[in-house]
DNA sequence: TGAATAGTGTCTTTCAGACAATATGCC
DNA sequence: GGCATATTGTCTGAAAGACACTATTCA
């Protein structure tokens, strides 16, 4: 903010050309499907990185909060408006872009699968989600922020109910349970999970159930507030 | 990252100049002097905001990495070049600089204050600590990054040996307890305190002894390494 | 009644927090 | 001895983790 006079006569030596550097917003969109935690990524038709994978983004538009283009660009390729969306961290190395400098405002988000559009309407972008433990090469510096961005997501779990925008509006505390464990990538004890969990005093016991197989049903929950962080 | 049409368009559409943000990264440094703790602002010079205090920031470089920038300033102001340096958060409201667009990343620093060099040597800078518990109005919305930056260092805390940052390599275990307790800002209790402090393997005792007044003498420990995070 | 999942309680350990007496050094 | 700070341990309550049996539904 402060304008140094050291500053401004460093870059006028190392670089004549005044360069300001552009500044985007990348989403890392996470979601749940048949018990893998995926990501969302788009196929780049521009080089640089043509053909190859990276997390969704682009640039910051001039009247627009930086949360403001997170959720843009969210709502662009998923069709879905009110979850979860945090700032990640901020990437800024010079070289993470080989065109020019880029500096990317990282965020991340979860998403509810069946809360989703369907896949790509009108635009021809490829764009698929991918098991975060067996994703593809990816542009940039993508690869990097999508294991941060899980690492974050995981200490989440330990202090707040993010994890809820997972599943749908009722919901089983196994439902619940397996959540944390695909997040976690480890398997929970039922009893303490339950325990931990209604302790926290969040979930409201609906008075129906779920059938699923020839089995004993299991009560619904549902959240008692729409508080998500 | 991804060029999206969509955003391409809006952004045409919106404003037809072309207007990239500036980037610029801001320090929250914090130290401790006489129980108190202090964040280092600097009185601006230029408009906007002339004559407002502000934390210290300025244009990241061309080829400059962000932690390199912040590293830069705070050694520009503090003459400290090894010690705690961590990105806290990235602020971006459209209307935060009534100029123009101005993204700025900020970190926040922990300095011992008496590693500092001898105040504002040749430059004509107004600089100054301020009590965080008493500052002055502040230019663009530095009140709010110095009010997150506190909160996050007060949980930083519980759960990493940054503090160790503010003291002198030598220290007795009073001194430490006093670190916390003025960044915390409340009392804590001796025997827990140390129980806990002890507990965490990090500190080394060395067999000197710390004389002050006329009283028993503490002993003094240090760190067994230098991580610091 | 068998298969499959839902649901539940106890014990142990660990950690945080409340709380007060003794030790040491110098005047 | 007096003063001022250093140093130390116990108890209690809360939370986390290990661990196994009963309940319910439908074929």
């Amino acid at each position: 903010m402060v304008e140094s006079k050291i500053t401004v006569e460093k870059r006028e030596i190392d670089n004549p050309v005044i360069e300001t550097p552009s500044v985007t917003v990348d989403i890392v969109i996470f979601t749940i499907k048949d018990d893998e935690l995926l990501v969302l990524l788009i196929k780049r038709k521009a080089n640089p990185y043509m053909d190859t994978w990276a997390i969704p983004g682009g640039f910051i538009q001039v009247r627009e909060k930086l949360h403001e283009a997170a959720l843009r660009e969210l709502k662009e390729e998923t069709g879905v408006q009110n979850l979860f969306l945090e700032q990640l961290y901020t990437f800024g190395n010079p070289d993470r872009d080989p065109r020019k400098r880029v500096i990317t405002v990282a965020y991340y988000a979860l998403v509810s699968y069946d809360r989703l559009k369907p896949k790509a309407g009108c635009d021809a972008k490829e764009v698929n989600w991918f098991n975060v433990k067996d994703l593809p090469s990816l542009a940039f510096d993508h690869s990097e922020i999508i294991s941060i961005a899980q690492e974050r997501l995981c200490s989440k779990l330990d202090y707040s109910n993010v994890v809820f925008q997972l599943l749908p509006k009722e919901f089983t505390l196994t439902e619940l349970q397996k959540v944390y464990e695909i997040i976690l990538d480890r398997k929970l004890d039922k009893r303490n999970f339950r325990k931990r969990i209604l302790s926290m005093n969040l979930l409201k016991e609906t008075n129906k159930t779920k059938m699923e197989g020839y089995h004993r049903p299991a009560k619904l929950y549902s959240f008692k507030e729409d508080l998500h962080n």
